[in-house]
DNA sequence: TATTGTTATACTCTATAACTATA
DNA sequence: TATAGTTATAGAGTATAACAATA
């Protein structure tokens, strides 16, 4: 018998768990990293990563601008992007152009396979969205989900 | 002249970001970065990381339950979490008990010198939770907002 | 045989410093 | 001097395999 023995707790029942739920800042991590997670799921016959999509949705929205400045969007430190961009690249699904007026800069592009392909992706993504929406129980829900979520950020 | 000039926008515009922003998943990464963030800033003093947090608001609710009963309601790899609870141990916030009738496992318990530290970090964490809620615009908006993440997950 | 804690290891994501070529 | 892209590197976080001790 140690020292501990009253307060010992070895059971079977499950853990409290209260505070913990309680945090906004552990709900968040646990729902991002739920939605990562389907987001891996949905993609997987595409191989593409949640950064990737952000990548090729914002680049066929705003064609033509700087590496730095997709990087820069997304928070994506330039650094980084660098391997980001290789990959998709290698893929056929984005082309690098030279800037006329500025020789130390890349021009993002889908190119025609990698519009082919974001369309595709956006079909998934859609499927996903719908998934969320329905549990989020409609989409009234999903926006005010999206209000608060900007609130906070 | 390249063939995408048409296209080309290297202006100093901001860039379209409706499609990204619309996503449930970029704005929930986005949202759970600036809280984790938040949280970094808020615990720099008391030298906390959000995992340590949680495991230890976790183990004082439940008291003298094993290790790997702790890691897996956070959903931490019970490999992940012997590195953590080392730290917790060695900075003499926890400590590892021998469980009586079963001498595999380890049974967690906060010390009297934990206990103290874990009063002061609940004090941080209600102050970011009240910053948090001010954000949110009160505490109705919170509850909804716990309520939309807890669908999700 | 199965479980607990542990070690080792690898992979992803992220952050910083420094280089090059241009501006 | 400053900026864009790049390379190298280091630190977290996370995932799996394998081992010793114990059940």
């Amino acid at each position: 018998m140690n020292e501990h023995e009253a307060l010992t707790n070895t059971s079977d029942e499950n853990l409290r768990t209260e505070a913990t739920l309680g945090m906004i800042g552990y709900r968040l991590r646990r729902a991002q990293l739920s939605v990562f997670q389907q987001f891996l799921s949905f993609f997987e016959t595409l191989n593409l990563r949640p950064a990737e999509y952000s990548v090729l949705v914002l680049m066929e929205e705003n064609p033509g601008r700087k590496q730095s400045e997709i990087a820069a969007a997304l928070s994506i430190k330039r650094a980084n992007f660098v391997a980001l961009v290789d990959g998709l690249e290698k893929r056929g699904l984005i082309s690098r152009e030279v800037v006329a007026n500025d020789r130390r800069a890349n021009a993002l592009y889908l190119t025609e396979q990698g519009t082919r392909f974001l369309a595709d992706a956006r079909d998934v993504h859609a499927k996903l969205e719908d998934d969320l929406v329905a549990k989020l129980g409609g989409t009234e829900q999903r926006d005010t989900l999206l209000s608060l979520l900007k609130k906070i950020t």
